[in-house]
DNA sequence: CTTGTAGGGCTTACACCGTAAGCCCTACGG
DNA sequence: CCGTAGGGCTTACGGTGTAAGCCCTACAAG
């Protein structure tokens, strides 16, 4: 007879801080049954009464890293400063758990509602929202792939200073290019003066 | 005793074309050395003789997928037609093996010497023509991202024809996007007219 | 013609993976 | 006092990438 390891019994969200824990320092194909079931300190057979899968572990582990979004409390009231706050805290939590990347982005639940009913309100037609909302996720999402270190920058010839220079992505360029996308959508909104259109969409 | 199977030798792109044929008609878990060993008729542990790892068979894959790049002969002479060319492009062959997107986005080789020295040449300053290539480059890998089939789609509470629109990538949408980018630092290319000023960057 | 060598198959074997199946101890409610 | 369920445990299986090494064939050099 073998005794148990542990004293109290292992709860989900232990379990999940520590699968996080474990991408964060030795990337994501240290993730396994075994390695979090030693870090738990259990045997690997049993983390299967916490979870039902492997795959749905990621999945928890992907909402685990997603729950550390902070939104300031008075949300910003004008909709461009709302929408870069969304987006860039988005960005932020996927920088700060770069090696959760590959997992993050097969799921995307959350950002939708948030963003695109409010641009609806703000007075964007439907389609007009949607569209935006898409732009500004893909620029999102594409800003922070391209900047993870598991993109091997490109190795072909490039003139080595402008070489390094690529290799920097910075955050101001990455919420210059969501204000660029907003500013032109802005005069498809309900109510906005054209005075500055700028869109490059016919009528 | 037993025979060889194959008669003539194994080619590189033989075994390449068979690897990507399977990711994409399979999925990328399907491609397993016994299975692509199977797929050209020889067993597993032969493949090493063509390929030194699994993992440097997966970076040939996704060159052998970007090899697909086919672009226009006499290329476009304006640069924003060019670059829509460019990514246009990227994201054809993308789109073309949606299995390959967690491939493809290690390695994006290729990309940037031909879009960067050409803006470069066209007259924008090195940082400037780094952030547009960045950003280009990102709102392309991002929307290819998002509109491939495993991302799945946002589940959480949204009106259903609202869901069923933001589900839709269209190409054109896309396009849209880089071209939204692109007019924006227009007026940062030297020789520029300052007369559509529409950058958000300060002076 | 003989022979050495290298290319490209083959088999065997290993460590590690996710997980199915089922046992056992403990805590606790009836 | 006992039944039951929660949460550990062990064993075992099929599949994975790949290290090690054997063998046949084609062909170049002597």
């Amino acid at each position: 007879m073998t005794s148990q390891r542990r004293d109290r019994p292992l709860s989900r969200s232990e379990l999940l801080d520590a699968a996080l824990r474990i991408v964060d320092s030795e990337g994501l194909h240290a993730l396994t049954m075994r390695r979090l079931a030693d870090a738990v300190d259990v045997e690997a057979m049993s983390l299967y009464k916490h979870v039902p899968s492997k795959d749905v572990l990621l999945d928890w582990t992907v909402d685990r890293m997603r729950s550390e979004t902070r939104l300031p409390d008075p949300l910003p009231e004008d909709w461009v400063e709302l929408m870069a706050t969304l987006f860039g805290e988005y960005r932020r939590v996927l920088a700060a758990h770069p090696n959760m990347l590959p997992l993050a982005v097969r799921r995307t639940d959350g950002l939708a509602p948030a963003g695109l009913g409010f641009l609806i309100d703000q007075g964007f037609g439907s389609d007009d929202a949607v569209e935006l909302y898409q732009s500004l996720a893909a620029f999102t999402l594409g800003y922070s792939m391209l900047s993870s270190p598991f993109v091997q920058p490109d190795q072909t010839e490039l003139p080595p200073d402008l070489a390094e220079r690529a290799a920097k992505w910075k955050d101001d360029t990455c919420e210059r290019g969501l204000r660029i996308i907003m500013e032109a959508y802005e005069p498809r909104k309900a109510g906005a003066t054209d005075s500055a259109k700028c869109s490059s969409r016919g009528p």
